[in-house]
DNA sequence: CTTGACCCGAGGTACGTACCTCAACTATCG
DNA sequence: CGATAGTTGAGGTACGTACCTCGGGTCAAG
């Protein structure tokens, strides 16, 4: 009627306690035969492990530690914020959290903060920058210590991570690229702007983007993306020019990191009302747009579910335990002026 | 450095531990001023219960019980996967629940159903149903015998329930129309068809739908609801009559429940693929007509989302714990062809 | 047959909390 | 002053699991 316990376990098998024990958390001694006779009682009762009270018994304490880009992004500052939310409110039960701003764009200083976890003091580790050679080969030396990695908002592809917890950027795109479609009402030019597209988010959110409107709005004719490098002022200037000197251009869509300036320069453009604007990631920024009607949509992902999933599966993982995976999924979000949250 | 025990709160506050313990959980027979000594130390050293090691000493058991409309709607369907789902997966810890189908438009057969909840056997239930004040008066009896009670999908704001686990149906309206409104090109008019506009979902959605087409989209012209009272047929034939005979309308908003025949119905006219269509609820029915482009937007609610966040509020209010908002929001999620989950 | 390696059981303590008993103390009242 | 009721402490067991020790068992090689 109730659950199974390890007693009831020894029972079934007909073997002691201990040897449950030494079967169900690996240790040696155990002959082949024994180890089989616990996993058929095992399963013939449907035993579970109590994962709490396990927890108690050998003060499990979970050691994880965000590794996230430093610098001012609004981005990366609500992401901070979620996890800073999460970590005050008791719904982490055990964990020890650090948190390691790196300039993200720094291949080595990423390297070097990689290699500064020790697995002795850590369980896992979640990270949160641009995928490149040096990077692959500090995940699969952490991961060779032991340490359990993930990768959050951009994945890391190449990488042995054990798991990316993130949206789907062409999915992404190719939402942004229908919703664009829809909702620009004549023919036009569309101004896609971007702080890089040497990062892979960018380059997938634009080849969703594209293909969308390439198949299904031709009287969209979608410009090459404009990019900023990290630089604000140049991202003002940019989108200034391009909107004031090419009146042609109905739509923007700012794939996200370089939003504010961006929505600045169309605000002092004069033509912001009449644009349908598309943004990535709800910021203070964008929530402004959304309320000031100056941006149609936004396309986000929910950061708390992100920072929670991303505790949930390095938690899971370090216990070797399988995960929900309908739960860790990420939704792309569309946000509108009529469902912000 | 470690989490404070019951031990170092009855060290801190110079008592003994069954003290501490008497304070902890309100038996009697402690001075008032002991009692404070103790709140004191607690706050001091910022204790907090480990509720998993106080539900494994006492034994706890979360008895649970769903309260759903019976009927073979895709949505309550749906819903009725999702809890199975998560009562399947091992993130339920301590939960035992049970399923109860009625036939919600019937308030009598709801009050028996709540009745027969005894809260011997029972610590909370989730209740979907109309409000009625017979459902009124019976959710005030059983909150009086101790049961915690939660409103899931529809709100009883006019009941004594502890909480509200859904979306707001005006936001949702307001969402709808906003949509619509971007979406329409041309000046035309807009068919809502519902089940019921006795159902205060309907209404509120209705509201919210209004106000935003009226504000800001004066191209539109909104007809009056359409209404099918639970008989598919019946949508069937009056939309087919409306979208054939009204070549002006150019948008249809279905408010829920009745989905299928309504679609059916606009696929048959052949009119669908140029109308802007706006449904609700995530279902195979609006999944299969946004992946043939013949909806444009689904308003939803994530039903894995509500179903988890019904059993944290459930567990917490039953041992007196707090709720973390934020957590708990449910979105109010846009879904479109490419961010169908 | 002995030796030693391997296998297994019995029984213990611990984690943080709940809940129990019983003895002893304190304050108050008549 | 003693009786009485109200407070408090000491110490225990239990929950389900982890992890430890130690003694005794089996079995194959020498």
């Amino acid at each position: 009627m109730n659950k199974p316990t390890v007693h009831d376990i020894a029972r079934e098998a007909g073997v002691s306690l201990a040897t449950v024990d030494r079967v169900l958390n690996d240790r040696p001694g155990v002959r082949a035969r024994t180890i089989d006779r616990v996993h058929d009682a095992v399963k013939r009762l449907g035993y579970v492990r109590d994962t709490y009270a396990a927890n108690l018994a050998r003060q499990r304490q979970y050691r994880f530690a965000f590794l996230l880009p430093e610098g001012p992004s609004q981005f990366t500052t609500t992401l901070k914020g979620a996890i800073r939310e999460v970590y005050a409110s008791q719904i982490l039960d055990r964990v020890q959290l650090r948190m390691i701003s790196v300039p993200s764009h720094d291949p080595h200083a990423v390297v070097r903060a990689l290699h500064s976890l020790n697995a002795d003091k850590l369980d896992g580790v979640a990270i949160m920058a641009p995928e490149s050679p040096q990077v692959r080969d500090a995940v699969a030396r952490i991961k060779s210590e032991g340490l359990v990695v993930v990768a959050v908002v951009s994945d890391l592809p190449n990488s042995p991570r054990d798991h990316f917890i993130g949206i789907n950027n062409i999915a992404a795109g190719r939402t942004a690229g229908l919703l664009m479609g829809r909702m620009v009402r004549d023919s036009g030019e569309v101004l896609v702007v971007t702080n890089s597209m040497m990062s892979r988010d960018s380059i997938e959110r634009r080849l969703g983007f594209d293909a969308v409107t390439g198949e299904e709005f031709p009287h969209l004719k979608v410009l090459p993306s404009v990019e900023a490098y990290d630089d604000p002022s140049r991202m003002r200037e940019i989108v200034a020019e391009v909107v004031t000197s090419r009146p042609q251009v109905l739509g923007v869509y700012s794939m996200g990191f370089g939003n504010t300036p961006a929505l600045s320069a169309l605000r002092d453009s004069g033509r912001i009302r009449d644009l349908v604007v598309i943004a990535h990631e709800l910021t203070p920024s964008t929530r402004e747009g959304l309320l000031k009607n100056e941006i149609s949509a936004v396309i986000a992902q929910n950061v708390g579910h992100l920072v929670r999933s991303a505790m949930r599966v390095l938690r899971a993982l370090s216990d070797g335990q399988p995960i929900v995976l309908s739960q860790e999924k990420i939704r792309l979000d569309v946000i509108l002026r009529e469902n912000l949250p």
